[in-house]
DNA sequence: TAATTTTATAACCGAATAGTTATATATTAA
DNA sequence: TTAATATATAACTATTCGGTTATAAAATTA
């Protein structure tokens, strides 16, 4: 069973209670309230953000408490980090280019 | 069929993909070289990485040239960006909460 | 102690995924 | 025209995914 990070947030629900939970931490019965599919299915996409670090719970009593750790979507930001240098790099080539332009037209008034 | 950028980007062999492409665009016979999955399956791929824009192919005789259209990412990008900060101010917090630790030791002193 | 609440787990299901082989269809080269 | 090359597609398979219901286990409340 494959189980990294971009597999976990593959899956639009299991975005959702990141972002959930990125604001206010909560119990997984909280969790399941924001959505409309039972506890179970809450659970397994638990079991899944915490197996790649993307989510950590505490026991408390019998509710345990759920956090989002942010730093384990660093390995989607460094992933993304060469892809957006490329990016800007092409903007950054298209600015110049419209400066060339722009300055050439200037000299053909 | 969900088909969105994060379930294509799920696949570590699509995300090779990407890399390979971005370095330099080339046809699917020499994208499959890069690996040790049939042609099919890599069409496959290439099917879903067309469908969510992530790849754009260009028919030049019977060769099918592929580049990566880099903006498809931005997706990604705007999702991650919030949590990118919300990473940022927890260092900041930490550095201040540390400035203040020294400071005050060096009052004591 | 009995009832309630919170969570986990088992067993199941249909659909999707990632691969395969075989084959068809263009296009190019001999 | 025939052979070779590049790609697409069909049919199949095993596994995973995302959900379900039923039930168990642990902790809390009445």
């Amino acid at each position: 069973m494959r189980r990294d990070v971009f597999q976990a947030i593959a899956d639009p629900t299991r975005r959702e209670i990141i972002g959930l939970l990125a604001n206010n931490p909560m119990n997984l019965t909280s969790v399941t309230e924001n959505f409309n599919i039972s506890q179970p299915a809450i659970s397994k996409h638990m079991k899944i953000l915490i197996e790649c670090g993307l989510i950590s719970v505490e026991k408390q009593g019998r509710e345990r408490y759920c956090e989002v750790k942010l730093d384990s979507l660093n390995e989607v930001e460094e992933w993304l980090a060469p892809f957006r240098k490329m990016w800007e790099q092409r903007f950054d080539q298209l600015d110049q280019l419209l400066i060339k332009m722009q300055s050439k037209s200037k000299n053909e008034q």
